[in-house]
DNA sequence: CCGGGTAGACCGACCAGTCGGTTTACAACA
DNA sequence: TGTTGTAAACCGACTGGTCGGTCTACCCGG
């Protein structure tokens, strides 16, 4: 977690969430007893329950820290770049920054969220939805501004997330291959898949 | 489940059988109870454990017999085409149709399966990877060919594989975009990726 | 001495799996 | 055809361990 973003609360709460993001991500929400967090975290269980109502709160909050952390850098850094394809390349590159800097928060928000029952089940999905939505909306505008041919966005859209998706998923488990080796790869592909053509792919290659 | 392979076994079994795909499809693993699955197939607990071990085996079973049978069918329909954008093309029907015809296990294989802690997570892993893997052996075949230029078969197959994981996840929860519709899309969209030129594209498109 | 914070013993719901028993299918024999 | 033996199939009440969450007691700074 390094910093939350609250100040001034006392230690021990930082603790307990750190912690928690430790054993969520190495043992899977379900397999996570409140004790193990309590104890890896060298508190109580009356702390625990003291600054967090309930397992799944955590668990919810953690991933939500996640994805607001990750959709914001995005937008930031999406924001400045003018051109599409540099977005592009910026959007890939926060996104390996960001992955390799929380792994195992990513690990907890692409994997051990999903398959945990309904309540789980619609933040997941909500959350891939938002970004999703982001990539859509770059897609569009690129689209109306003639910058691109038109393609069915929604598609792309999440055939892109999904293709990271999975791009991450197996460095988070394997460590291999490295996100940052397979950057240049993903990159060439997102963008020859929505036609853009090989020479101006080049022109970003070399920075 | 519409009509399991096997023959002969008692009826009981196969009403188990069913009841778990839909009970799990709907619930997902955890918040399913062994009593529901009883319930659901109209059958009893001591039935249930005289043809099951336990609960996880079941699950792990279903997995399998979807993985297994979308492996096999995708192999087959594979190998009698010729032309790599054929095959592509094959694939992708071929999975359209499965995930169709078994929208509750695929459910299971793509969703409820992950998430689920260590024993379950290396299945996923593994039945994943085996996808990853054709992909793979006919992308290195087509480079060995020259019929498409060098490139990372091991991220682009990983990537295919997200983005057709993603389109069908949708699907699965949501119901929309049907994969029938987006399939023109994303064939499009993977062939462009790995630099097929647009008029070889355009030939597929017209069957 | 008040109250935010911490501690950990304890409670009780929950549920996978067990077990002793019943029913069914059928073969073998008279 | 009736009887009996027996093994597979089936049944469901019960158990025992497991946690999420609660509760009471305590500690300590202001």
């Amino acid at each position: 977690m390094a910093k939350a973003p609250t100040i001034s609360t006392p230690d021990t709460r930082n603790r307990i969430l750190e912690a928690a993001v430790n054993v969520f991500a190495s043992k899977g929400y379900h397999d996570t007893r409140v004790d193990d967090i309590v104890r890896d975290s060298n508190t109580s269980k009356g702390s625990f329950y003291f600054y967090f109502p309930s397992k799944q709160d955590i668990f919810l909050a953690l991933v939500d820290t996640f994805a607001e952390l990750l959709e914001s850098r995005l937008r930031e850094r999406i924001s400045v770049e003018s051109s599409g394809i540099a977005r592009v390349d910026a959007a890939l590159r926060v996104c390996v920054e960001t992955f390799g800097q929380y792994r195992s928060l990513a690990k907890i928000a692409l994997v051990q969220a999903t398959g945990l029952g309904a309540v789980f089940e619609e933040k997941r999905q909500a959350v891939n939805q938002r970004f999703i939505e982001i990539v859509r909306e770059n897609l569009d505008s690129a689209v109306d501004d003639n910058r691109i041919l038109p393609l069915d966005t929604e598609v792309t859209a999440c055939a892109w997330v999904g293709a990271l998706n999975e791009i991450v998923l197996r460095w988070v488990y394997t460590g291999e291959p490295d996100p940052q080796r397979s950057l240049p790869a993903l990159r060439r592909l997102l963008l020859s898949s929505i036609g853009i053509p090989e020479e101006r792919i080049r022109q970003v290659e070399e920075n």
